[in-house]
DNA sequence: CATTATACCTTTCAGTTCGAGGTATCAGGG
DNA sequence: CCCTGATACCTCGAACTGAAAGGTATAATG
């Protein structure tokens, strides 16, 4: 129950994120930018979106927080927990397969008969 | 006005649509089962997702529609047009920009400085 | 004659993401 | 000294998408 249709091609916000803290520590701000300097500008995801992924992770147990004051700005800096490292596999899996399938049907020109 | 939020990550259904007609022209329900088929059940869409698309296509001038009757069976039978060609060409490329953009970040480790 | 497969369609529901708005602090310009 | 803009956090409401389920009809099969 509660799983209902979990749009296949749906979470990519959550993995960029993970993936992004699988390096450092950062905080949500950073993250924002980050996401948007990373990709070019192609992927600009607002504050809207990334705070409330912040905060489902956390609450799931795939980050953890702690609150630090760096000149004279407070800043939540959020860390990968194993959880989060397992998540992060997951969803970069499930990325795969499904840009693949989909790759698949671009190029298909080959009317694959294929074992 | 009207252009709200779409979600940089949608369209995906309309893509597979458009790609599968250009190379033939194709029914709903055999569109449906191609879609399956061809990304090996990684991507599989009912027919409440395909016909609404189709209909939305239709409508906005990028495929047209042809009844016919193959033994017995009502079929409408979709062929591109000259705009749905562009539409694909529009979304694939988009496409491409997508999840190249997620890509650089999920291999992103090289720290870019990269100019 | 009933079930399955083909073939079409629509409506309802739920989840995600977006955008806008709201607070507070710090630095710099006028 | 004030006002603006950047930093940094947050939440709510709207909107769109895609999923599931249901509904009709015909042909073929047992």
């Amino acid at each position: 129950m509660a799983s209902t249709n979990p749009s296949f091609m749906n979470g990519v916000p959550e993995l960029l994120v993970l993936r992004l803290l699988r390096g450092r520590k950062m905080y949500g701000y950073e993250i924002v930018q980050a996401i948007r300097e990373e990709t070019g500008e192609v992927v600009s995801l607002g504050e809207g979106v990334v705070y409330p992924v912040l905060h489902a992770l956390e609450r799931s147990g795939a980050i953890t927080s702690a609150r630090r004051t760096v000149g004279g700005r407070s800043r939540i800096y959020y860390a990968l927990s194993p959880k989060g490292v397992s998540r992060l596999t997951e969803l970069t899996e499930l990325w795969s397969r499904i840009t693949g399938a989909v790759q698949q049907v671009l190029v298909g020109g080959g009317r694959a008969g294929l074992v």
